[in-house]
DNA sequence: CTGTTAGCGCGTTCAA
DNA sequence: TTGAACGCGCTAACAG
């Protein structure tokens, strides 16, 4: 049986009130009297009932994030720093953080989003990785539900967002490798559904047009984001008659899957196949080769959109509601000039 | 402004307790009556408030996890995997998941612990990755509090928990090694304080001993869990006079540091060296080579301790309190017979 | 079958 | 400076 207000009132022969006032910091208290009941409640270990709390003040103090899953074998570092970055924050404002696993664009997921919602448990909630029809932003636009989305959207809803500028950072990638020399360039994407996918492929179009270089569809895939898409997908763009000499990844674990099918050719990455990622994971830093990369700054984000979300619920002005960082490219051992043996090497000249 | 009973009784001229019973699924309601509140209900959008209904029945159907996390760059697969499996079972249960991300053994995580289990904000808490001193086990130990460990521990305290035989599990690896004709067979573990550290770090002695191997303190490093704790641990092993030609990884991050330390210095695993790895995360399947490691289900673990913790919470008793499961080896090509150009081939003659 | 009353633990009127 | 009374939204015990 814990204790309780009534227990330190009891005790001290004084109403609840005035223990609540005394323990709530209320300056209309007799300095005596608070310093009795602050150290009533030290001895008798007093700690208020936050479900209590919450029902009188009409809020949670918690936010919550649904992070898409996709079945049991589902592990994306990439999630697990932005858990850091917001779980990080919401400690330090003193917020509850509330996590559901569901796979993306399922009854499941959009259940959740509703019980969160609608049974009011939480105050507002992160948007995570947004998608081309959104039933998320759409729910809660409607709703009128505070929250704050890791993605811009197509449709013409203003909502509050932070996101990194894929198309740019995929057109330097692009261009790091033209630069290099590299004319055969394929590129494995995310799902077509996926926002992000469509801006960084912009990225890579927009690069490969500006240098008049031809965009065959052979040699742009669809990975699913993990180690194995990639190598998947690599395997067949390395198959091909004439295969590229350089492969753009939609994202780090996808470039690592196709590092391994290189090798696993007896390619030597960075040399007979460049490679290059997205995101800047901690894992490929030391993997071998080290990943050239896109760097977007994921533990930060998860900071930033979990500082705006709690703004919002203060009932403060964003000064930036809707923001767009800029990724920056981080060069490695995993690209460099096309090697002497490769074919298009030959067809360049 | 929420619909709540009052207003759905209001506009039916009944009282709120017949809503509430109507709705809650009571027997004793008329069932045209019940018909009229369910409509209504339905039609204005009603949705209980989670809060008024935890007050009362002094339950929050939530349980916790603290995360241990160790940095902004930290990104452990293994928890994202163990996290997928709690959120799903959290979920199907009708429970909600509380998450908080602390560094270990700090303040902060002690603080987090106490909010959760004084403020009533959980019912229960699922404790990972145990240590050596754990105070949060003496903690929730001490309060009565329900709770599931992943892990045993080693002071003479009776709590439920799940683990996996870590020694079976190294020691099998270990032996694996010894089969394919290895003998200097070098150590890189997890940091002393994890529980776990001492079961495999436990496994790989018993295993050495027990062919009359000599177990050089030179050969065991202590690494961080990390694929650079790895890297920079096995740099140091491979630069010594007579390097060992395997080398036995307390998780796959380590593991996949080791590889790239290897590949770095122009050795080719599973010939020039043998890496085995423990835990089984999704990305060393797909690695080059494919790592040698022993499976262990996180997924599966992450689904079994909250089932074990809500069966807990219901007040059924165990079926088992203590489990230990058995992991399994799962070789693939990173460990291979001792190559040719190994010092320690010759010495083994 | 339905309504009245009471209470979960806390914060916030209003009066004294 | 303190206390009594009320309400947050809901469920449960008790009458009728």
């Amino acid at each position: 049986m814990p204790v309780i207000l009534k227990d330190i009132a009891a005790r001290l022969n004084l109403s609840v009130t005035t223990v609540s006032r005394a323990l709530g910091g209320y300056p209309d208290v007799a300095a005596e009297t608070r310093e009795r009941v602050l150290q009533a409640a030290e001895e008798m270990g007093y700690h208020p009932d936050v479900t209590a709390q919450r029902l009188q003040k009409r809020r949670t103090d918690t936010i919550g994030l649904v992070i898409p899953t996709s079945g049991p074998r589902f592990s994306d570092p990439y999630f697990t720093e932005l858990l850091a970055g917001v779980g990080n924050e919401t400690a330090r404002q003193q917020f509850e953080l509330l996590i559901a696993t569901r796979p993306p664009d399922t009854p499941e997921e959009r259940e959740t989003y509703e019980r969160m919602v609608q049974g009011h448990r939480v105050d507002g909630l992160l948007v995570a990785r947004t998608r081309r029809r959104d039933e998320r932003i759409a729910f809660l636009c409607g709703n009128g539900f505070p929250f704050v989305a890791f993605g811009r959207w197509g449709e013409e809803l203003d909502f509050p967002y932070l996101d990194v500028d894929g198309q740019a950072g995929m057109d330097q990638a692009t261009q790091h490798l033209i630069n290099l020399g590299h004319r055969r360039i394929a590129y494995i994407g995310a799902p077509r559904e996926l926002m992000f996918a469509h801006f960084r492929l912009g990225g890579y179009r927009q690069a490969m047009e500006r240098h008049g270089l031809p965009i065959e569809d052979g040699l742009i895939a669809v990975g699913d984001l993990t180690q194995k898409g990639g190598y998947e997908e690599a395997q067949r763009l390395l198959g091909l008659k004439v295969p590229p000499t350089a492969i753009l990844a939609g994202n780090d674990l996808t470039a690592l899957g196709v590092i391994s099918a290189a090798q696993e050719r007896g390619l030597e990455v960075g040399r007979d196949l460049s490679v290059v990622g997205f995101d800047d994971i901690p894992q490929v830093e030391h993997a071998h080769p080290s990943l050239t990369t896109v760097s977007q700054p994921i533990y930060d984000i998860g900071v930033t959109i979990c500082r705006m979300l709690i703004q919002l619920l203060q009932g403060e002005e964003l000064t930036e509601r809707q923001v767009l960082w800029q990724p920056e490219l981080v060069v490695r051992s995993s690209s460099g000039p096309p090697g002497p043996g490769t074919v298009s090497r030959d067809l360049a000249k």
